[in-house]
DNA sequence: GTAATGGAC
DNA sequence: TGGTAGTCCATTACG
């Protein structure tokens, strides 16, 4: 059957500017009520299913109510701007839901509304009203009920004539003679003074109507009778004033508010100009947003799709020699473990699309050798990743040409969004559908059949193919294009070489520790239940927060969001108090090792060859390290003996051969006395003092034999402070003393490093005056919140003016290093092998014979990797397995 | 999926 | 003044 919604407008886009906190979208345009309305709109539409929906707003200030009272809604406060610039931007949306607004001069919304019930009602149908306004309910019928918000928007009260016998006593008729008794203060309805709700029921149980009140008037008695007595008139004029009139001339039938649902392309743009992210997500909208912009950005380029698997191989050669720009695409986050989903080759007018199962067919032959071919240029995203997916297909990446996912990394490390979609619109080169849009994500994610699948990698191999100019001559703008074609682009090859080659773990190691930490997890867990008196999940943040805090009183020093904060800072500082404290952190450490190294590790183990392969990824890191994953082989604990043990099960993966590990000795340090042109730090170096002990020295003013250990650990701590960018705040956390103190030593260290303090006061400057830093080899950051008001936010990005450029030289220099050990292996052709970059330490795999040579090469290349005014220095060593080599 | 925690440099 | 040491990744608990 039929339903109509009928929604007043502006009484409830007025509830929503009320009930939610101010809300801007990024142009500064407040949306708090409209999104408010919006959420009750979405809800009434899902619950009611109407068949016609309508929006009626009043319509300009004066209506037929002011002709008989001039003061009707005086006094009212004057709509704020903020409410009112939200007005058009409603009426827009309203649109998009194809929802039929009226307003007609002369009358108020309520009134529009209830001419449309009664017509409703006079044929047979039902209907809903919303409003925030109770005079609605008189409204009410057998087909007509009537929803008022409550608190907020979105929760509504249904009133029925039921509803409102229960609630008031009264039939819904009777709605008016209750305001005209006790008046409306919001719209200056005056009613009978001294009358407010409680009498005026009172008054309407017994006589039914306002008239029949002033009728009766004699019956009354005191005070209210005088009362009732000396507003006769305005009782009168404040019923009719409540009264809805429901005669107005619309001239529309009900068909002009009939409603068949939105459409979502045009509901996805809308939320999108309004930032509305969450409602679009809620619906779904995410992918018709996206299919509504691509189509609309088609004109941007035109090129045929040709799907072989419909089409046919003919063209193929072709499409190989006037190829600009390939895409491969696999399903899967772990390259070693993707599955090919197919490759898109693309020139300016056809882009020939291969599904990947169909790469072993001997049709596919030219396309493999295509691949192969060093001299055929390739261009497209994430070469690194392609070069490692196609060697599990036993074809040999050649001829990595352009990087568009490695190049724009480069322009800007912080990226928000760096995939292709994101990029694309990212350089104003127009749309195409996200990979979300087309697989799903999660558990939802599914290839969809070939034609789309098709469409999809044509258009990305197409947004490679536009953006790789761009992206080229901005490098080239920017000052690096020797960054990009020298170091960074062929290091992507020098990585996917290192990973394919993989580490020997060795799982007998692994598991015999882990048995003898199962052990020693079982102890400590035993030891902590003695020490609490019973049992509970130590592993669970919270449960041992309420043990430490509540049921053992001790002393909270730092708070989570959530709750009681118990890391292992927390835990050290608790420590005098229990000693449950220790058998904690003893227990995290254990479980830690477990976990993540032992079980972790055994994990990653391939069963063929017993080797674990991880991915080093090139554009994450800001500063311009590398980062490791699947698993991250850049944490292998060292720093405790327990966890050191696991560097035992990293093994040579022939017998006879050595691993071979060196590292710089203090490269940041190196790398800062050469930016900074330090005299006293570059003279250190140059002298290869001790740089903890020589900053002890300087900063406490002693001599050589007079600094202890504890004077060098806190040098150290503050030498680790500058590196990072420095604060007071954080050095006094770190090394337990106040600020002052902390302060004391800074103002110490720059006084004995006077071009270290010139440095940081000036790299901070060319921060703000630039709006980036760069390191030695021209790698750039942005730093936009360097000129913030906000004074974290602010203090952030100087201290990250401060650590880029030497965290990122570092970086630099051991990625040269890496560059120039591959070809020193392949120029000599050593069997020698680079296994893993540990952001300081390079670790090989290395024959008996080759042990002299190579034991004498790594450092050396390490060490000259680049030239700088301090000299470098790498520290080998060796052994049976990556622990001995320390 | 997010928060808390902890491993590395 | 106000309150974070810089860069990452993986795990567990929990809603």
């Amino acid at each position: 059957m039929d339903k109509l919604v009928l929604i007043d407008g502006n009484s409830i886009i007025n509830r929503a500017f009320y009930a939610l906190p101010p809300l801007t979208n990024s142009s500064g345009l407040h949306t708090n009520a409209v999104l408010g309305f919006t959420t009750m709109l979405l809800k009434v539409l899902e619950e009611e299913k109407p068949s016609h929906v309508l929006v009626a707003f009043d319509a300009g200030k004066i209506t037929f109510r002011h002709e008989g009272y001039a003061e009707y809604k005086g006094g009212r406060q004057k709509t704020p701007p903020e409410l009112s610039e939200q007005f058009p931007l409603l009426k827009e949306l309203l649109q998009a839901f194809s929802i039929p607004q009226f307003e007609l001069a002369g009358y108020e919304a309520d009134d529009i509304i209830g001419t449309l019930a009664k017509l409703a009602e006079d044929q047979g149908k039902s209907a809903i009203v919303v409003s925030g306004d109770k005079d609605m309910l008189q409204l009410a019928s057998d087909r007509v009920s009537v929803l008022i918000t409550r608190k907020g928007v979105s929760e509504v009260e249904r009133y029925t004539p039921q509803a409102i016998g229960e609630k008031y006593g009264l039939v819904p008729a009777q709605i008016i003679d209750l305001k005209g008794l006790m008046g409306d203060a919001s719209d200056n309805i005056p009613g009978v003074p001294g009358v407010g709700e409680k009498t005026a029921l009172k008054l309407l149980q017994e006589f039914g109507t306002v008239e029949n009140v002033l009728e009766h008037v004699e019956d009354i008695k005191g005070k209210l009778r005088e009362n009732i007595e000396a507003n006769m008139e305005s009782a009168r004029m404040s019923k009719q004033l409540a009264t809805i009139y429901r005669e107005v001339p619309l001239e529309r039938t009900l068909e002009d508010v009939a409603w068949s649902g939105y459409d979502n392309a045009a509901l996805a743009a809308a939320f999108r100009k309004l930032e509305f992210r969450n409602l679009s997500d809620r619906l779904n909208l995410g992918a018709a947003d996206e299919a509504a912009e691509a189509a609309s950005a088609e004109t941007a380029s035109h090129y045929e799709v040709i799907n072989v698997l419909t089409e046919g191989w003919a063209g193929l050669n072709d499409a190989l020699t006037a190829a600009e720009a390939v895409l491969v695409e696999s399903y899967g986050d772990n390259p070693h473990l993707a599955e090919g989903i197919g490759i898109a080759v693309v020139s300016e007018a056809k882009c020939y699309v291969v599904p990947y199962r169909l790469l072993a067919s001997t049709e596919a032959r030219p396309l493999v050798s295509w691949l192969e071919n060093a001299d055929a240029p390739k261009s497209s995203y994430d070469l690194h990743r392609v070069e490692l997916v196609l060697a599990r297909s036993g074809i040999s990446l050649k001829g990595q040409a352009f990087d568009v996912q490695l190049a724009a990394y480069l322009l800007d490390p912080t990226e928000a969004d760096p995939s292709l979609h994101g990029l694309l619109q990212r350089y104003g080169l127009g749309q195409i559908l996200s990979d979300e849009a087309v697989y799903g994500k999660g558990a939802k994610f599914r290839v969809p059949e070939d034609d789309a699948i098709a469409k999809h990698l044509a258009a990305k191999a197409d947004a490679v193919r536009r953006m790789m100019p761009l992206l080229a001559e901005q490098l080239e703008q920017l000052g690096m294009h020797r960054l990009y074609y020298e170091l960074e682009q062929p290091l992507s090859g020098v990585l996917a070489g290192m990973e394919k080659q993989g580490i020997s773990v060795n799982a007998e190691t692994l598991k015999e520790l882990g048995t003898e930490f199962q052990r020693r997890i079982e102890e400590t867990t035993s030891a902590v239940y003695e020490s609490a008196g019973f049992e509970f999940n130590i592993g669970s943040p919270k449960q041992l927060g309420e043990v430490l805090f509540d049921r053992l009183g001790l002393p909270v020093i730092k708070k989570t969001k959530t709750g009681y904060s118990t890391d292992a800072e927390v835990l050290e500082k608790l420590e005098p108090y229990h000693e449950i404290v220790r058998r904690i952190l003893h227990y995290r450490q254990l479980t830690k090792l477990q976990s993540t190294y032992i079980e972790g590790l055994l994990k990653e183990i391939r069963l063929d060859g017993g080797k674990i392969h991880t991915f080093y990824r090139q554009t994450i890191a800001a500063t311009g390290r590398l980062s490791s994953q699947f698993p991250n082989l850049q944490n292998i604990p060292i720093r405790m003996e327990e966890g050191r043990q696991i560097r035992k099960a990293f093994v040579p993966s022939e017998p006879g051969w050595t691993i071979l590990a060196a590292d710089y000795s203090q490269i940041e340090l190196r790398v800062l006395a050469h930016i900074s042109g330090d005299e006293g730090l570059k003279e250190a170096f140059l002298n290869e003092m001790d740089i903890h002990t020589k900053t002890a020295m300087d900063v406490f003013g002693v001599q050589p034999d007079q600094v202890d250990a504890n004077m060098r650990r806190q040098a150290k701590a503050v030498n680790f402070g500058i590196v990072y960018g420095i604060s007071d705040y954080g050095l006094s956390q770190n090394l337990n003393i106040t600020r002052r103190e902390a302060a004391e030593f800074i103002e110490q260290y720059f006084q004995a490093f006077p071009g270290v303090k010139r440095y940081m006061v000036s790299i901070v400057e060319q921060a703000r005056n630039d709006g980036y830093v760069t390191t030695l080899l021209e790698r750039r950051r942005y730093l936009p919140e360097i000129r913030h008001s906000n004074f974290n936010l602010r203090s952030f990005a100087e201290r990250t003016a401060m650590n880029t450029p030497i965290q990122g030289t570092a970086a630099d220099i051991i990625k040269l290093a890496m560059m120039r050990m591959n070809e020193a292996i392949l120029e000599r052709g050593l069997k020698s092998r680079m296994l893993l970059q540990v952001h300081d330490e390079l670790v090989f795999e290395v024959p008996e014979d080759e042990l002299d040579l190579m034991k004498r090469l790594v450092p050396d290349v390490m060490s000259t990797a680049l030239q700088l005014d301090v000299p470098l220095r790498a520290d080998v060593s060796m052994g049976s397995n990556w622990y001995e080599a320390k």
